[in-house]
DNA sequence: CGCGGGGTTGAACATTCTCAAGAACTGTGG
DNA sequence: CCACAGTTCTTGAGAATGTTCAACCCCGCG
């Protein structure tokens, strides 16, 4: 299970002094406010790093220094607790970062990151990011929206895992889903496997079988195959009582 | 138990032009970090608010365009699910802020922050606070940081919340009290009572009760009069399974 | 003195986890 | 294209954990 602590090679960096896709950069969010030559300008300040299926790009207790920017691929973000057990945080996609936490605080980080698949990363050192901070406040205004949203996502998901049942969490996350998919459809498609929804979620494989069948047979929801959902009753998942 | 939500008042607003107390910006540490002159011109940007205990300074649901310090007294933030239930999120003491998500995000606040004593707020618009971030980056970096740290804590908890019981969570959370305090002393006095504790963690009070005694007879701790805990086994309290 | 809130204790109940077994699926190499 | 190995997923049954509700205690306060 947690196989991942035990694997301890060095990062497989495959470095380059400047990232090779020249796009990377002005796909995220906090710099695609910028102009073309202020772009051009963070562009010519960051690094890449290329790694493959399973590589770890930073372990919970590494120093960082650097903040990271997903190009390709995905990021799978899990922190372990000392028993052993692990939680699904995030899952990165192209133009999201991660990094932040360690830039702006104690530089250690407490989770796991590791790349899901062949996965591209931009790399921008906490100094030189300080620089363009000061220099274009914008970025650091961008950068406090973003989390100023991870940190309202994560407390009303704490408040859900402290309060909600199962039940409830699985219902929520549906809807959550469905707000990424166009709003006229009703069928979502999960992300993840039903393990690391149930790591996500805080419950169990088992769990989340048990709990879909029961949202099924009270006609909220119809499971197709291929992990597609199709949500009968929108209303009724959000007012699941407790 | 939720009264509070029936409670229907506007705001008792109590406004003066300017800040009453001259140093309340400064003790708080985002701008502890300025020039003298600088402060001023703080200062003078801030409006104050008095409330009285249990006047409710914002709703979930409001809209929000202010950056709350607390100068006095204590603000209590909760957030409340549809099921009725209540979740304690965090109680600010003087210096610290809230209203930074809705600064940055929506403007949509989603929780609720109640005064629990007669208590002073600092009110500072978000167009100020704006203008104070791009004409001095460094204090949205201060801003930025003091996020971060409550995104870890809010991951955190989050985890422990999905993962571990009841037990793990007080045990932790004793830790937790232990560090503010001087580290040779192995006294904590709970700031809550076992109620709010109870809500804060997610459990009841009932469950409260009953592991704090669990743990009293494995002697990890003794339970003193006055919410005061003496702390017999911090290395035992850390690792308890699951 | 009586009232009310917080805290404790007990017992029944609900929810979820664990463990185990089997089914369904995926990818790989022949 | 098939067989096999390794997963993931489902289902069942028992056990663990925590909640609920009700009774009671204690204490401060009008």
């Amino acid at each position: 299970m947690n196989s991942k602590i035990q694997s301890n090679q060095d990062l497989p960096i495959c470095q380059s002094e400047k990232c090779p896709d020249k796009n990377c950069v002005s796909k995220v969010p906090i710099f695609n406010h910028l102009e073309a030559d202020q772009m051009s300008e963070i562009k010519d300040l960051t690094q890449s790093i290329s790694l493959k299926k399973r590589d770890i790009l930073y372990r919970a207790g590494d120093t960082s220094d650097s903040l990271y920017i997903v190009n390709s691929g995905r990021l799978r973000l899990y922190s372990i607790l000392d028993s052993g057990k692990e939680r699904l945080l995030q899952i990165l996609h192209p133009g999201e970062f991660t990094g932040e936490l360690a830039l702006f605080d104690e530089s250690l980080h407490e989770v796991y990151a590791e790349a899901m698949e062949d996965t591209a990363i931009c790399i921008l050192k906490q100094s030189k990011l300080n620089n363009l901070m000061l220099k274009y406040p914008t970025i650091a205004i961008k950068i406090l929206t973003e989390l100023a949203n991870r940190l309202k996502r994560s407390e009303a998901q704490a408040t859900l895992f402290a309060i909600a049942k199962v039940e409830t969490r699985i219902a929520l996350y549906l809807i959550d889903c469905l707000k990424d998919v166009d709003h006229i459809v009703d069928e979502v498609t999960i992300p993840l496997s039903k393990k690391d929804l149930a790591s996500y979620l805080g419950t169990t494989p088992e769990t989340i079988s048990r709990k879909l069948l029961f949202l099924e047979e009270n006609n909220y929801i119809v499971q197709k195959n291929g992990r597609r959902i199709q949500i009968l009753d929108r209303d009724g998942l959000l007012s699941l009582e407790s």
